[in-house]
DNA sequence: TTAGATGCAAAGTGTTTGCAGCCTG
DNA sequence: CAGGCTGCAAACACTTTGCATCTAA
């Protein structure tokens, strides 16, 4: 069952690319595959990394543009976080991120209540994308700064 | 009144900035002025510009100095909404932004109900402060839209 | 067959850093 | 007067672009 559950991401891939007016292609499946393997919010950079070492010979670019192929297709999400890079995320169901501001580490939050359905815009806005992120410190690093203010 | 919601504004900061080891310098005061006068979320860059008027020496290392001084002391946001550059914003009352993918611009989002209480973390993890982006078209970029399909 | 995708390298943005001199507390 | 802040310039990190070649549909 393993080799079907490939090629049902394949064929989702090749579909959902499609209706935009894409292209499914090695590259772009692969870094979709990396993306699902290890679900950590990578950023472009780390993503290449991973990506080449089942494609040795992809660019960055090209990881731009896949990366940028299944955000458009709405497979992958984007997150912004903080002033460094862009982070990829293919959980597209409703949840939040949690950023620890010291080790730079992002959660995944559960919503148990949609903001969703709360927020009304004005007239006129059209809300394609909802995000919620949240601040702060994530368990090791508040431990780790208890120990410190010991110390000092 | 004018000058003296002046003096509360340098007030505000010489404590806000002492609170936190910072100190209150003209060019702290003078960018973060620069900030309440037009809320647009501006970048960096565009903080840079605004300050040079009434600061003419004024250098962007200092220009994020100053930002990120105020962002310490809690007077301002930062918001993160594309890949482009971080955008500032003094309002620090619960609110959301509306990032509209087209003109690239921000616009400020009543939150009616706070998602705050609504979302439990995990045990360990300190929120200090939550975000919320809706990206999406705004009205007139929507409009603009509709003519375009009509030409094609 | 051809519009769209790739890989490479170079150019663009946006942000940070090192340092000498200046200023605030 | 000491540590923090400024302004300058250079370095750095992240992302985009141009172009020749290749490939999926």
């Amino acid at each position: 069952m393993k080799a079907s559950g490939y090629s049902r991401v394949r064929y989702r891939l090749t579909e959902r690319l499609g209706a935009g007016g894409l292209r499914s292609t090695p590259q772009r499946e692969h870094v979709y595959n990396v993306l699902l393997e290890k679900r950590d919010h990578p950023t472009a950079e780390e993503v290449f990394i991973r990506a080449k070492r089942g494609l040795p010979d992809i660019s960055m670019a090209t990881v731009y543009n896949c990366l940028d192929a299944l955000v458009k297709c709405g497979l992958v999400r984007q997150v912004q976080l903080n002033r460094g890079a862009t982070r990829f995320c293919p959980n597209m169901r409703d949840h939040g991120h949690f950023y620890c501001k010291t080790c730079d580490t992002v959660y995944d939050v559960d919503l148990p209540e949609k903001p969703k359905p709360v927020i009304i815009l004005p007239q006129g806005f059209k809300a394609e994308h909802f995000d919620v992120a949240i601040r702060g410190t994530c368990p090791e690093c508040a431990k780790r700064k208890i120990k410190q203010e010991f110390v000092e």
